[in-house]
RNA sequence: GGGCGUGUAGCUCAGUUGGUUAGAGCGCACGGUUCACAUCCGUGAGAUCUGUGGUUCGAAUCCGCACACGCCCACCA
């Protein structure tokens, strides 16, 4: 064994090690319970950033506890390369866009950048020590689990769940396409507030403030509050629109706010989802003056054909000439924009497929309860957003990349025609139904849309599953183990994939759920690129290595967002060296040593002291990890080797094995070692994958047999080596040791100054009379009273 | 506006069902080792447990209120 532990040179042989073996490939066919992990796939969107690390770290020490635990365990590995993210990945990286392609070209340079990008890909995931199942990833795009998406689509369509319609949908100008309520996200923008004159029908004049002028074109009604006493006598009256001259009615709605600007308010078909309400509401006309590429349509009159921000300018000014602009004040507020892009959505009649599952709220919340959260008090978020649905779920993009909707249209007579499930995965722009229509035609209109991709992804759990071959150990795999996820799509990936796995099966698709933060830069701020306070996991793995950086990452309590820190990082790489080096040591007067149950006969008081304490520590740590808290185990693991192990044991135990009074007790001493430092390489294990893997090899695999510590099974609290009495005696010993170093100390002696005429008051001395031999001689005190 | 969470040593966090002097790591001070440790070990200082009112023989822990911070949702004309 080299001198010094090198880290890079031993975590790479490990994971090449690791992977030629196959050591953690899934066997349908080994005994014992199963636990499967519904892995999040995580988006080829480029690169790794440190909350991968962090929350695939998490996920792994909870794989690789339930594996040394006797576990089957299933821990698949997927990457989502289906939909809009992929499609600007290949956008940026090829330096075109896809209008200039076309869309079959542009599919294939998808395929092409996907498969030239996963391998590197894939790679980060290995080197964070990872133990997935690599040897049989899964895409969402690949063709099987297109056929899965489409097969479950088509069996919604069966239950009467799919329904197209035509109807005001969040939509993305930039993206072109429709949105989901969960894909919005606020942005704080500067905007103008607009006082603006409206004449009555009457001759008397009120004022609309508003942030979009655009969208006079599209106003088809006014409001005031019911209770509002300055503006009691408009209501039923009719305004006049500015400019475009349209008459409405002014109506009242609670949903006014009398606060705000004249509370008189303008309603147009759709400036935003208030706008939307009123329009079903109060059974309002349809006004749309906004086409899907965000311009002025024909009923904006001169203002035809420019951009939203252009029209606002110059209607405006319009206004102005009129005398009809009172006033502007500068406001921040706050808009819904599309999250992948930033752009501000805008709410446009289109003709979108929808799956029907608003009647199912409180079904949905039946599923969230009999979840197990892991931390529980998530599930309230889910239920909330569960009580907040509005819609009904929009699974129709108009985009290139996706799974296609598996639909055509008979040209004749408008029927929809559905594929066999035997011939899926198709594609209906390429291939033809297989009949002829009812009506007789057999020319066919294919469905142009693709499937969000969260219709996709809400499978994971099958697609997980597809990958097992084995039909009778598949058959028991569902509902899976465990979910684990961040909070931050609580909203979408989980409450779809109940959502789904309620509509198909009604069943959970998952027993627990386990919930991880986001990590924060070491100030507690959100990372952003844009802020300059990303971290790079790459760099911080090649300097530290992984062990390290895994070390950091298990300190993050369950749900909550965690710092990162580079400090606690040094404290990993100190924790791994000194795994590395005490186990040398230890294991150095082991030479020679063959291990015999017999041994165990002969134990001294300091072995039953660190046995007994051993078992402790195991029972605590499988308490710990079975409840998801691993911060928690890797503490009292950490506080078993580091205190009670290397500066208490191995320095009493030291003389003895240096110079032993018989065989017998240099046997039990080396006995103990061999089973302690076993028992705390196995423990650390599942959050060192590396350093403990590398003395394992090096000292226990040519008597444990087992190829790599991560099959082993982890230590038991076994009865025979626990001495909770003498354990307890040896406790106010080692009290009395730090009682003596007290001394010492505040005399600015070492540690070994021999103190021959000094006496010194130890408490409980007749607990402990018969280790005052051994205190003495550790201490280099002669009188102890 | 609604919901959730957090608030404990300089910093990051533990504190099980309320029970004798509130813990750890880092940092700090002092000392010792350097024949296991690109170090390691020891000793120590440092906390009115956010505030406030209550329940109790007893509260960091349970309840009410307030304040601060973070997140989610809604609103955002």
């Amino acid at each position: 064994m080299q001198k010094q532990y090198d880290f890079k040179k031993q975590e790479l042989k490990w994971q090449k090690f690791w992977e030629k073996e196959n050591l953690y490939k899934f066997n349908p066919k080994k005994s014992g319970k199963i636990f499967s992990i519904d892995t999040d796939p995580p988006t080829l969107s480029g690169k790794m950033h440190i909350g991968h690390v962090s929350s695939y770290s998490h996920e792994d020490i909870i794989a690789r506890y339930h594996r040394m635990k006797g576990e089957n365990v299933y821990f698949p590995f997927g990457v989502d390369n289906n939909g809009l993210a992929t499609e600007r990945m290949v956008e940026s990286i090829n330096g075109v866009t896809l209008f200039e392609v076309g869309r079959k070209n542009f599919v294939q340079l998808c395929q092409k950048t996907i498969s030239k990008v996963l391998p590197d890909f894939v790679s980060g995931w290995k080197r964070v020590g990872v133990s997935c199942d690599f040897s049989n990833i899964y895409s969402t795009i690949s063709p099987a689990v297109q056929k899965i998406s489409q097969q479950h689509f088509l069996e919604l369509f069966g239950q009467g769940r799919i329904y197209q319609k035509e109807s005001p949908t969040l939509f993305c100008p930039a993206c072109q396409t429709a949105i989901a309520q969960a894909e919005l996200e606020d942005k704080e923008e500067q905007s103008v507030f607009n006082d603006i004159y409206f004449e009555l029908e009457d001759g008397r004049t009120i004022i609309i403030s508003t942030t979009r002028p655009e969208l006079l074109a599209s106003c088809v009604a006014v409001f005031v509050h019911p209770r509002d006493k300055r503006h009691k006598d408009l209501i039923g009256k009719t305004a006049i629109v500015p400019i475009f001259g349209q008459k409405v009615k002014i109506m009242a709605d609670d949903k006014v706010d009398k606060e705000k600007g004249s509370g008189i308010v303008m309603c147009c078909t759709f400036g935003d989802t208030t706008d939307l309400d009123w329009y079903f509401k109060h059974n309002l006309p349809l006004r749309i003056s906004i086409t899907k590429q965000g311009e002025l349509n024909d009923l904006a009159g001169e203002f035809k054909g420019f951009s939203i921000k252009a029209a606002r300018k110059m209607i405006l000014e319009k206004l102005k000439e009129k005398g009809q602009l009172i006033s502007q004040k500068t406001i921040e507020h706050s808009v819904n924009v599309h999250e992948r892009c930033g752009t501000e959505i805008e709410i446009l009649p289109t003709k979108q497929w929808f799956i029907k599952y608003l009647d199912l709220k409180e079904q949905f919340l039946k599923q969230s309860g009999k979840l197990n959260w892991y931390p529980k008090y998530m599930k309230i978020r889910l239920d909330n957003w569960i009580k907040g649905l509005r819609w009904d779920w929009c699974v129709s993009r108009q985009r290139y990349f996706g799974i296609p909707i598996p639909i055509w249209h008979c040209k004749k007579c408008g029927k929809i025609i559905l594929p066999s499930v035997k011939d899926l995965p198709i594609d209906p722009l390429h291939s033809n139904p297989t009949k002829k229509c009812s009506c007789g035609s057999s020319e066919f209109i294919p469905e142009t849309d693709v499937l969000d991709t969260w219709a996709t992804s809400s499978l994971s759990p099958q697609i997980a599953l597809s990958l097992v071959k084995n039909k009778e150990t598949k058959g028991t795999m569902f509902p899976m183990s465990l979910r684990p996820q961040a909070h931050d799509i609580i909203n979408f990936w989980l409450f779809y994939t109940l959502a789904r796995s309620s509509l198909h099966y009604k069943k959970l698709p998952w027993r627990d759920v386990f919930i991880s933060g986001h990590v924060l830069d070491s100030k507690g701020e959100k990372m952003a690129k844009s802020k300059g306070n990303a971290v790079d996991p790459e760099a911080i793995l090649e300097k530290y290595g992984t062990d390290a950086v895994r070390y950091w990452a298990s300190q993050a309590r369950m749900g909550d967002d965690f710092r990162f820190s580079e400090e606690e990082i040094q404290q990993g790489k100190r924790t791994a060296t000194k795994i590395w080096n005490a186990s040398r040591f230890a294991l150095m007067h082991l030479t020679n040593y063959a291990l015999k149950d017999s041994d165990a006969k002969n134990l001294e008081d300091e072995d039953k002291w660190i046995f007994t304490k051993l078992n402790r520590a195991i029972k605590d740590y499988a308490a710990k990890m079975d409840s998801y808290e691993y911060p928690r185990a890797k503490e009292i693991i950490d506080g078993f080797f580091w205190n009670d192990f290397c500066n208490n044991y191995l320095e009493i135990v030291k003389a003895r094995v240096y110079e032993p009074e018989n065989k017998q007790t240099l046997k039990a001493a080396q006995f103990t070692i061999y089973k302690v430092v076993l028992g705390i390489l196995k423990l650390y294990a599942p959050f060192m994958p590396f350093v403990t893997e590398e003395v394992y090899q090096d000292y226990f695999r040519k008597t444990e047999k087992t190829k790599s510590i991560h099959l082993t099974l982890l230590p038991e609290p076994e009865k025979k080596f626990d001495f909770p009495a003498i354990a307890s005696d040896f406790e106010t010993a080692i009290d009395a040791i730090v009682q003596i170093r007290k001394y010492k100390s505040e005399h600015q002696l070492s540690m070994k100054a021999e103190l021959g005429e000094v006496s010194i008051k130890v408490k409980n001395k007749g607990k402990i009379k018969k280790y005052l031999p051994l205190i003495s001689k550790l201490m280099s005190v002669k009188k102890i009273e």
